[in-house]
DNA sequence: TCAATCCGTATC
DNA sequence: ATACGGATTGAC
């Protein structure tokens, strides 16, 4: 049994006698209660044995908490393998595959599916290449594949269309996709195809509905479950696929230790289970193309020619005063003549137009007057922004600028460079008087708009679905995207401007993108040209020459400068790897659980830890090996230990 | 010589 | 973590 204890040291089975009263119900995977070391504690029975190897006397179990047999032997390795991965303990990893127990629910009946499940048409998917191979195999196989979708491709029915080919063969399915609105379209379409023997599991469910749906998975009633990032350990029978969506937006990074990536989760389960796996994205990610580099997945692709007649006209502009619109109300609102047209030519022809637009409400970034360069903070290089008082000051540490001077000409004025969403919205619907403008982000994302000519402004990530496609999409915030010192800022930059021009319709019927930045830049030409695997294999090799991940491990440690010293010292690295730092805590990173909140002064800093790729594991051992000689020694205090941490600034 | 205390170790 | 034990330090 692996009793609940959050110590690194103990987190391994003990055994335990079990009396004839409970022997019935003890069975692998049930609740238990234990004395250990004189307290009672929680766990798991993982195993009946026979013999146990113990030299010492063992103890009685306490009590069977509930004969729900939550963690079988598969989520047990799942969980083990995950632990093992990331540094941390399996009762941590158990806690985020588990739900908490409500033990009304448990006592219910869960009702007998009454869905019949056929294997659907799969003409919508005969445009990737070897598509019929991967969908047969899919049956009795194991096929992993990395998957781009094409432009305007209907995704979330063709993840439904793969469910189902699962189920029709008699095995179950795992779809992990990164937010609810994901979540609600792709329910939409697994529907009418699976019925009743679908769920969805999120974190928003009470906790009724959370168990009652996960005990579903269990017993079999379900065989698929749908779900954000913690589905990925959702108890499904007989696992024939798990799917993640979509694996590079950063809602799928798990917050609480020891932050398991559903991908790479996917990954371990779907070599455990001998499960079939698919990442899937309009982009691709360096960590989904290491997998196809590895040899370990392979390309589930459209020809190219398939691509390029599919993805809209895709323009790339630089927002000079030359292009900038005559008209006049185009002007007012800052939008290059190529932009402004592209949206009347879609509104002539009564389709809605999206403009992507930087999240910040009124608060501009701002350029040097007189050469146009970005005016920067001159402490961290931050972008300046002018603030509601008309007050100059650095966007990302808040410093103040009065007297700004232009590093490049000597200039000391600064002018507007990008508008926010709120003003455009507001200056848009002067520019385009009399069609209705739609807003969506922050805290009121509009999911869907009708067919029909429509202004939408939102922001990456909040537009809102068009049915029949967008006939133009203007993509204003580029900057603030592109020139962050992100190890992923190029990468998010191409999965979010693919997922806005994968919702614009094709250049052959009049789909129209344009980009407000450098073409030449690459993440720009990547979509230009609509080579989201192109774009992916470079920033894997230049990865590679820089020694970032997925080309090594890395893992970080934040802390304390006292905390970091100690444990670092002590820290056996495997040959070959590096340390680096300490540096600050990179920005947007919150200092480890458990910090002071008070005391505003107590500086936590980063370190990183790099090691070649194949010694990951050895990193990881001796990661779990300095905490438990850390937790030995009672060091207290917050520390954090990440593998494959998601920002390693 | 005995007790208070401090590490180090085991926890089935 | 918490409990136990053997070693160490300290006071009568």
């Amino acid at each position: 049994m692996l009793p609940f204890l959050g110590l690194t040291h103990l987190d391994r089975p003990f055994d335990y006698l079990i009396d004839a009263e409970q022997d019935a119900i003890a069975q692998p995977g049930v609740r238990v209660r234990v004395r250990f070391a004189g307290r009672l504690v929680d766990g798991i029975l993982l195993q009946r044995i026979e013999e146990s190897d113990h030299p010492g006397k063992l103890g009685w179990l306490d009590r069977v908490v509930s004969a729900e047999p939550v963690l079988g032997p598969e989520l047990a390795a799942l969980c083990r393998a995950v632990a093992d991965r990331y540094a941390g303990t399996m009762g941590d990893v158990v806690r985020l595959a588990i739900p908490p127990r409500h033990a009304r629910t448990e006592k219910e009946q869960t009702p007998e599916p009454t869905s019949v499940v056929t294997a659907p048409d799969r003409a919508s998917w005969q445009v990737y290449r070897s598509a019929e191979g991967f969908l047969d195999s899919l049956a009795e196989g194991h096929p992993r594949a990395i998957w781009q979708a094409v432009p305007g491709e209907d995704w979330p029915n063709r993840l439904a269309e793969l469910a189902a080919t699962t189920v029709a063969a008699g095995r179950g399915a795992i779809i992990v996709v990164p937010d609810q609105r994901d979540l609600d379209r792709l329910s939409a379409a697994c529907e009418p195809l699976l019925g009743d023997r679908c769920v969805t599991l999120a974190a928003g469910l009470g906790p009724t509905a959370r168990y009652r749906r996960w005990l579903a998975a269990r017993r079999g009633a379900a065989q698929v479950v749908l779900g954000t990032r913690s589905a990925i350990f959702a108890p499904v029978r007989d696992l024939g696929l798990v799917v993640v969506w979509d694996d590079g937006d950063d809602s799928l990074d798990e917050p609480r230790a020891p932050y398991p990536h559903p991908r790479e989760v996917a990954v371990l389960r779907a070599h455990l289970e001998q499960c079939g796996m698919v990442i899937g994205g309009f982009a691709r990610t360096a960590e989904a193309q290491a997998l196809v580099a590895a040899g370990w997945a392979h390309d589930l692709v459209a020809d190219r020619a398939q691509v390029r007649s599919r993805s809209p006209r895709v323009q790339a502009i630089t927002d000079d005063d030359a292009q900038v619109a005559r008209d006049p109300q185009a002007r007012s609102a800052r939008i290059p003549a190529v932009a402004f047209d592209a949206a009347r030519a879609a509104l002539a022809a009564d389709l809605p137009v999206v403009f992507s637009v930087p999240r910040r409400g009124y608060l501009p970034s701002l350029a040097c007057t007189r050469c146009r360069e970005h005016a920067r903070c001159r402490a961290c290089h931050g972008p300046l922004q002018l603030d509601g008082a008309g007050h100059v000051s650095c966007r990302w540490c808040g410093r103040a600028e009065s007297s700004f001077r232009c590093p490049a000409c000597g200039g000391t004025q600064v002018r507007a460079l990008v508008t926010g969403a709120r003003r455009t919205a507001e200056e848009l619907g002067r520019a385009f008087a009399g069609v209705p403008v739609v807003t969506s982000g922050g805290s009121s994302i509009v999911d869907e708009i009708p067919a029909g000519a429509r202004v939408v402004v939102a922001t990456p990530g909040a537009e809102p679905v068009a049915p029949a496609g967008y006939g133009a999409a203007i993509i204003l915030d580029t900057w603030a995207q592109l020139d962050r010192a992100d190890l992923r800022a190029d990468e998010n930059a191409v999965r979010r401007w693919m997922a806005i021009g994968g919702q614009v319709r094709a250049h052959g019927e009049g789909g129209r993108l344009v980009i407000v930045a450098d073409s030449a830049l690459p993440p720009v030409q990547a979509i230009i040209r609509w080579d989201p695997v192109g774009f992916a294999e470079t920033e894997l090799a230049q990865r590679d020459e820089l020694g970032f991940p997925p080309a090594v491990t890395m893992a970080s440690i934040d802390g304390t400068p006292a905390m970091l010293t100690e444990f670092t010292g002590h820290l056996e690295i495997p040959a070959g790897g590096d340390v680096l730092g300490p540096v600050p805590l990179p920005p947007g990173v919150r200092p480890p659980a458990g910090a002071d909140r008070d005391d505003a002064d107590t500086e936590f800093d980063r370190v990183l830890v790099r090691v070649p790729r194949r010694d990951g594991r050895l990193l990881a051992d001796a990661l779990v090996a300095a905490q438990i000689r850390r937790n030995a020694r009672h060091e207290t205090g917050p520390i954090r230990v990440q593998v494959d941490p998601p920002t390693i600034g």
